[in-house]
DNA sequence: TAGGAACCGTACCGTACGGTACATATACTG
DNA sequence: CAGTATATGTACCGTACGGTACGGTTCCTA
C-alpha cells in the first residue's frame, strides 16, 4: 500500500495541496496566520471552495490534522528475532524518532493549535490528535517492548505502564518547554541512549548486565 | 515574609482584585473569553485603567503570569535528617504535588495560553513561565535529591539529569495530554508512588532494598 | 473648600475575521 | 454543441476585537 494511498482516498489532489499550503501557513506564523482569507490567497483556491470542503474553519483544522497524520508512517522494525544488543538498538531508535517527531515543527504546530483550541471546542482536536497523531508511533513502540517481553529480555505486567515509564524516560518536559517556544535539543542521541539505559535497568531481565548498565548509567 | 508580600509589591489591592477576575475568565473560557471588554465588564473596572496599567493585552497576560506565579509558594521540607523512608515520603510527596500542580486549571489555562502565543509573541510569555513559573518547584525538587546526595541514599553524577528523570517518570505525557483537554489522573498516588520506586531503583545506594523494591516495581 | 488624581462607564474608531453570494471561467459529458 | 458541475476571485455582510477619548464620580489632600 502506496504511503499517500490514505491521504488520496481522503481529499482530492487539489485539496491535499491546499492542506499542505495550509500547514505552511501555520508553521510560519501560528493560528492567527491561518485565515480562510489567508489561506484562499495564499494557495489561490476561494473561499467558496474552502468552505464547501470542510464546511468551515473547524472542520479546515481537523482536516489539516487528519491530513497530516495520513502522511506519517513509522518503519516497524520489530518482528525480527531480538537480541539484547538488536533490542537496545531499536529502543534508542525508537526514542530518537519519538523526539525528533515531538519537536518537528509541524508536529509542534498542530500541538499548539489543538492546545489554544482545547478550551473552547470540547478538545475535538486534542482528541483527534491523541487518537490518531500518536498512533502509530505508540503501536510500534508497543509491539517493540511486548516483543522484548516475549523474547525474554524484557519483564513488567502492566505493557502500558512500561510504555509510559519509557515515553517519561525519553522525553521528560521536553515536548512542553519545546511548545512553549523552547529550542530543542542539542543532543537527541544522548538523550535516548540514556532513558534507554535507564529503562532497561527498570525493565531488563539480564541481571549481570543490569549491573554493568547500572554502573554506567551515571557515567 | 507574608505570602502576598511579593503580590502587593508588584500591583495594588484593586489590580489583584482585576487579576484574579481575569484568570477566572481565561480558566473558564480560555484566551478568546479573555477579551479587554470582557474583563472590564467582568471586574467593573474601565478598559482605560486596564490600558494604564498593563499597557497592552500582552501586557495584561505577563502581568496575570507573575500575579499567579506570585501567590504560588511550595512548602520545602528538605533540610530534615533524611532516612531512606523519610526520602522516599518527601519524593512520593513532591511527585503529588507536581501532579497536581500541573493539573490544576489555572496552571493549564496559563500554559495553553502561552503555548497558543508562543507563535506570534516570540515566546515571551512561555519564557516568563518556564523561568519564574516552575523556578520554585525546581528548586524544592533540586534541594530535595541534593540532600538525597549528601545523605547517602542517592547517587548521580549530574543533578539536572537526575532530576529530569524524576520529572519524566513523574509526569510521563500526562501534562500535554492534559493540556489537550484529556481528563486528569483517577490515581495521583499510584503514579507517584510507581515513579519514585524507579526512581529509587536508578538512582538510590541501597542495593539490597533497591532489589525488593526492584520485585515490587512489577506487583 | 477648592483642586487634582485616579477611576468608572460608555461611546467611539479602525480593522480584520468567519462566512455568504455572485459573476466568471474551465472542463467534462451526453 | 449545449448543459452541468466544479472552481476561482471578488465583493460584501455582520460581528467582535484592541485600543482611544471623554464626561462624570469618588476620594484624597492642601
Amino acid at each position: 500500500m502506496p504511503v499517500d494511498t490514505v491521504a488520496s482516498a481522503k481529499f482530492t489532489p487539489r485539496q491535499s495541496v491546499v492542506l499542505a499550503e495550509a500547514l505552511r501557513l501555520l508553521v510560519e506564523g501560528g493560528d492567527k496566520a491561518l485565515t480562510t482569507s489567508g489561506l484562499a490567497r495564499a494557495a489561490n483556491c476561494s473561499k467558496e471552495s474552502l468552505y464547501k470542503w470542510f464546511g468551515d474553519r473547524d472542520g479546515l483544522l481537523a482536516a489539516m490534522i487528519s491530513f497530516q497524520q495520513s502522511k506519517v508512517r513509522t518503519a516497524d522494525r520489530s518482528g525480527e528475532r531480538l537480541s539484547v544488543e538488536a533490542l537496545r538498538e531499536h529502543l534508542e531508535i525508537f526514542a530518537r524518532d519519538l523526539l525528533e517527531v515531538l519537536g518537528g515543527d509541524v508536529s509542534l504546530a498542530l500541538n499548539r493549535l489543538a492546545i489554544g483550541q482545547s478550551s473552547r471546542d470540547g478538545s475535538k482536536l486534542g482528541k483527534l490528535l491523541l487518537e490518531h497523531g500518536r498512533h502509530e508511533i505508540d503501536r510500534r513502540a508497543r509491539a517493540l517492548i511486548e516483543a522484548g517481553k516475549r523474547s525474554g529480555l524484557l519483564r513488567f505486567d502492566d505493557a502500558d505502564d512500561a510504555y509510559h515509564t519509557l515515553y517519561g524516560l525519553v522525553v521528560s518536559d521536553l515536548h512542553v518547554r519545546m511548545l512553549l517556544g523552547e529550542q530543542g535539543l542539542k543532543d537527541i542521541t544522548r538523550q535516548a541512549r540514556k532513558a534507554v539505559d535507564a529503562f532497561i535497568i527498570l525493565h531488563g531481565t539480564q541481571k549481570e548486565a543490569g549491573e554493568a548498565q547500572r554502573a554506567s548509567a551515571v557515567r
